[in-house]
DNA sequence: CCCTTGGTGGACCGACCGGTCAACAATTGC
DNA sequence: GCAATTGTTGACCGGTCGGTCCACCAAGGG
């Protein structure tokens, strides 16, 4: 039929979603998108539509990716309490603070364009309320399995969670140690998830 | 001597941190800075220099003004530990939540900027010293008061609160409502704030 | 009164932005 | 091997960006 495509879509994509992860929407131009995917303007264009389309698929990308994460790692833990911990201590993980520094994507996208971007905030509605809804089904299971007190509400626990989450998120984008960063999702940890 | 200045400058400060504050850093242009200022492009290059100190300087406004209302309201309030409760829930003292949606002008600042731009990142880290020590010092002074266990350490629950607010600001970003919100932040402020 | 000094404002500049397009390349069907 | 179709590439476009510059203006000092 006709030519075929020389480039790896899911490839660009990922390439195209840590380029905006490092520099933002605005700070990043075509012509860096040009670098880090190796294709012409024209074929990007072709294939994903303009920068604003293409950085909505680079973000769908990183949401789908960290919600399947996130789905597998609350789903698999054998206690569902031990994997609400590790869901509060995720932006910890990484042991250099690199990661903490990077911050979360869909939180930086939504600080620079929330307000002047119906879809990224769309998206960005979407993607909370789902991790909302996957946190507080794996609280009721940790009150299943004895693990929390009954008598708190899953979803409103969950978002307690989520937010306690980004605002470890927001404190390593300030570029706040490691160390103290830890410390700190420990602290949170344990008075949002007490063991009785 | 010379010719007077026509306006004023705290004035035009705070103006031009309003327009920073709905658009943010790159979003803004000098056309809109000579709008909302109602300044020549000239003067104000005279009078501030360039965009990125005027932005330094409007930043630097923001967080001198916040920081006084905070330490303000902290040292006023009878009780330390009702202090503690209104500084978790700054983010939905806003009945109709405009303000949520709006942020913290220095968090907005820190997403956007922090990575690529030192001198916000050092503002960024400065204030969040600032407010940890001084939220730590309420936190003691609850202590005192015999409102707050003595076994916690003050500054590690400052920054667990400080995460906590933050991230009530990031959901109120995203668009969440001021009621689901404002039943975030009271749970966040009881889990963190034992009455104990 | 006019000279000096600093303030004002907008015309203007080069650079870079996102986006387009036309010439060319690679593949399949016939 | 030729036509049809789609992918690829980079030169090119108009627009906007941040920043500069200069002619003009309002005061005070001599």
């Amino acid at each position: 039929m006709a030519r075929p495509r020389q480039f790896d879509e899911e490839q660009v994509i990922r390439a195209v979603r840590d380029q905006f992860w490092d520099a933002g929407y605005a700070a990043t131009s075509l012509e860096d998108l040009v670098r880090v995917s190796g294709l012409g303007k024209g074929s990007l264009y072709g294939a994903f539509g303009d920068k604003h389309r293409l950085f909505l698929k680079a973000l769908r990308e990183y949401t789908d990716t960290s919600g399947g994460y996130l789905r597998e790692m609350l789903t698999a833990a054998p206690r569902a309490l031990d994997a609400l911990r590790a869901f509060v201590m995720a932006p910890v993980n990484d042991p250099g603070g690199a990661a903490a520094r990077r911050g979360c994507l869909m939180a930086n996208s939504t600080y620079e364009l929330a307000t002047s971007d119906p879809d990224v905030l769309a998206e960005a509605r979407r993607t909370y309320e789902a991790t909302t809804a996957l946190v507080a089904e794996s609280v009721g299971r940790a009150q299943d399995e004895g693990d929390l007190p009954r008598d708190v509400d899953p979803v409103e626990t969950a978002r307690a969670l989520l937010a306690a989450q980004q605002g470890l998120v927001f404190m390593g984008r300030t570029g706040l140690d490691i160390d103290t960063l830890t410390a700190t999702a420990r602290t949170l940890a344990a008075k949002l998830l007490p063991d009785a």
